[in-house]
DNA sequence: CCAAAAGTGTTGAGTCTACACCCATGC
DNA sequence: GCATGGGTGTAGACTCAACACTTTTGG
């Protein structure tokens, strides 16, 4: 599936759709803070979300699924088609061009790889400690930033990124998180810290916890998480039937 | 703006983006049932959602606002783009094929109305009274259909036309609907009915009262709509500054 | 034994639901 | 005057936010 640059870019005209990508808003979680994983293309200055373009004969959505897949390792993951970016902004042909003059081919105008792009945007959930960020044949560097940190991204990518970030936040009332997020097991000081970093906010602790339980969608564990000061916290994991039913029905509903 | 069937056919591939389209669910609301706007197309056994290319220098989201201009002749309408199909199996080869035929064309298999399509899913709500439905250059009807009594639609159509309902139900605990639907006076009752069509759910007459009016985006008339049998009902109209606030921010916040 | 974190319970405010009652209008 | 629909009020259930107390652990 990995390609070399050059060859991608000449014969992207027949292999892919033209005009069409994906960008994926990858989020993970450590150490307490949400992440993002970024892209640092070749000749840019900027960052910039992972992206890829869609074969011919593939579903828009597993383009993102192969995305995810090449720059995280990781397979079978939560992943949410979000918006679609069709601003006649959204194309940077300079980049472009360089890029095609550096991997030796012509910066011909009506190069399929200088048009206009209209992009499809996904975002994930990935557990952190199992993805390992590898930038593809484009790319320089490929690596988690904190999301507080992130720099002036290329192009549009960051209302990208906020328009993630925002669909994230508005589903969190009616959709489970934390599943793909977290580690397998986990505690409720976790899964609150989780949630705060999302929302931006401090949560009570005992009314998180209170609503995380009326889910139903957690499991306690007998064991507890020792070796930390303190006292041991139980550990939780989630209950997958329900965790699923949720996903497909919603957490809370109203009328 | 407005072309013929063949000239667009014929010189789609040098107007258009290749390969993506949009597609638009309009509802409106007429006594008392939610309606849908459907299209006919020549030589299509099915009914279809209108739809449209984008120009190569158009933003998409002003493709949709075109199709609508030209589907009902209305514009500053409520519109929002809910999701985009990129299935494999969302082309009917043979259906455009006919067309281009039909049409006097050279049906090449490298036509650009030939390619596998990803089309962009927008909703929208009109009011049904100022719409005037017309077909276009390739289609033979344009007409408003009762929700409950649509036809199996073309292709992926009717999916498309679920989403945009769900879509439409999931935001209207959080986002005000019928600025647009309703004619500028209308009466509580009257609203009710829109809501309870667009949920497929009946709803108790005084708490929907309450509800609404704590929203703060209604303003009361002080005229009655007299005429009917019974008692006169109050006129009420949308404060159309609260409205266009609740648009924003939502209609109730949580966390 | 003390600080800090975790487990659990309670109370009061506010919200939502399910009602009952009265008023207006056409027949 | 009566059936029907519309305007308004209220009691009880329920939910949610704010808070206190106890327990565990490392130092």
């Amino acid at each position: 599936m990995e390609e070399n640059a050059g060859s991608i870019l000449q014969n992207g005209g027949a292999l892919f759709l033209p005009g069409l990508s994906v960008d994926c808003v990858i989020f993970g979680f450590h150490d307490n803070q949400l992440k993002v994983l970024l892209l640092k293309m070749r000749h840019a200055e900027k960052w910039a979300l992972p992206g890829g373009f869609i074969y011919k004969e593939e579903e828009v959505e597993h383009a993102a699924v192969r995305v995810l897949q090449s720059r995280t390792g990781l397979s079978n993951i939560f992943l949410r088609q979000f918006h679609t970016f069709g601003e006649l902004s959204r194309t940077d042909k300079l980049l472009n061009k360089k890029l095609l003059v550096s991997s030796g081919l012509q910066a011909d105008e009506n190069h399929w790889f200088l048009q206009r792009f209209v992009t499809v945007g996904y975002y994930a959930l990935v557990n952190f400690s199992g993805a390992v960020p590898r930038p593809d044949a484009t790319s320089e560097a490929c690596a988690w930033w904190d999301l507080q940190e992130v720099p002036p991204l290329n192009l549009d990518h960051g209302d990208i990124l906020q328009k993630a970030l925002e669909t994230l936040r508005k589903q969190l009332s009616d959709q489970p998180v934390g599943y793909s997020l977290l580690p397998e097991k986990f505690t409720m000081p976790e899964l609150q810290r989780l949630y705060e970093t999302i929302l931006g906010k401090q949560l009570d602790r005992r009314n998180f916890q209170r609503r995380m339980l009326g889910y139903g969608i957690l499991k306690r564990l007998e064991e507890r998480r020792s070796g930390g000061a303190h006292k041991a916290p139980y550990l939780y994991c989630f209950d997958t039937d329900r965790y699923q039913d949720a996903l497909l029905n919603g957490l809370q509903q109203k009328w």
